[in-house]
DNA sequence: TTCAAACTGTACTGTACAGTTTGATTTTTC
DNA sequence: GAAAAATCAAACTGTACAGTACAGTTTGAA
């Protein structure tokens, strides 16, 4: 937004990453708040001056990481409409198994929890939100089930329903295996569901979508 | 823990419950940090010497509001062992339905975000994760479901999987819907689902159990 | 009336922090 | 090699905060 740059030749976008990596490790182990400018400035190696020539402040460098970082989060490729049930089974298996893998790294979650912590208070992140992984999630499975709705393989009447019953268990991983467990903040990532459970999870979906299932 | 309470006398009691109760609105609107002793001196109409005889620091007054707070949550009566498929249904029901109408109340998303993003940073509140609430409805729907199976109504060779097929879908409400929206904090709570909505949610996660579905 | 527990207000300690100012020094660019 | 741009260190401003010290006041029961 405020782009206080000295300039936008290459040497200053070097510049803004290397305070933005410096800052970003350290908002994501210890929060906003608990993290001072002081602090970051060290880790960048850079003076304190250098770094509000960059950022005008402390919470729009945050902003610049935030967003950075959830850029970084992407969906499987958006692929063509499924015409088989075993093309939409390997694609919704495809979408659980990329967003499993990366959401249960220590720094997808920890990004989480200064996204849902902070941003109820801090108005710059406010739109961030919106934009969050688990809700493009849900959006991606809606679209994707639809698309397989038209093409006559499946029975939804409800859905976004429907696209939760698919999203929610693999959300239930992210949120109560990796959010709200008490491990060591040390203590090794979570370990995110195989491979084999996610193909049990997909298939035990299908059958509240399966045709002749309801009416 | 630390009870450095004058006596345990009545007046005593009522004092704690007065500083709690202008301690619990500060920090579940504003945040830990951003809560100062002073202002919830105030708020409680105290003296700040007072705060201290009653609370030996600032967290441990954090710990004790949100370890009472999280006492307040109650998942619906433990119920006999379902006999019949309808009777399972209604105690899925009760549970999903009683735990969505308690989690989509704001001060409960404002609990939760304290405990996800504050937890991790605070030692003292660490044990209380284990004990939040999503975790101990997705122990209560695994054991009712065990039962279910034992009494030959459902089949579920992955017992902690199926609970999260309910379960899931019912927390994705919370998340994606109460942790992970941006309207505005003043702008009235998130519509929970409805109760038909819910009931169709159970139907369809009946069909994931149903007999005769899978080996 | 006395006594003890609870409470008050105020001032204070020590610390931490975001952001600014200054003036000098380096680096880049032409 | 000079002008311009970028960076530096360090001191400084103003504020905020957790927790303590203190000296005096209220309350309620014996």
């Amino acid at each position: 937004m405020t782009d206080s740059s000295p300039t936008d030749s290459p040497r200053a976008q070097i510049k803004r990453q290397q305070i933005m990596a410096a800052a970003r490790q350290l908002f994501l182990a210890q929060g906003y708040e608990r993290t001072s400018t002081e602090t970051i400035r060290q880790a960048a190696g850079i003076s304190k001056q250098t770094l509000y020539v960059y950022f005008p402040s402390k919470v729009e460098l945050l902003s610049a990481v935030v967003t950075e970082e959830l850029a970084g989060f992407t969906l499987a490729q958006l692929r063509p409409a499924p015409t088989t049930l075993s093309e939409l089974r390997a694609q919704l298996l495809g979408l659980a198994q990329g967003f499993t893998r990366q959401m249960m790294q220590p720094d997808a979650l920890a990004l989480l929890r200064l996204l849902i912590g902070e941003a109820v208070h801090l108005p710059e992140l406010r739109g961030t939100l919106r934009r969050a992984f688990p809700a493009r999630l849900l959006a991606r499975v809606e679209a994707l089930l639809s698309a397989a709705h038209t093409a006559g393989l499946i029975n939804a009447p409800n859905l976004n329903l429907s696209a939760r019953m698919l999203v929610g268990p693999v959300i239930s991983f992210v949120a109560l295996d990796g959010l709200l467990s008490d491990q060591p903040l040390g203590g090794g990532p979570p370990a995110p569901p195989g491979l084999e459970t996610l193909t049990e999870l997909v298939d035990l979906f299908l059958l509240t979508v399966a045709k002749g299932s309801r009416g």
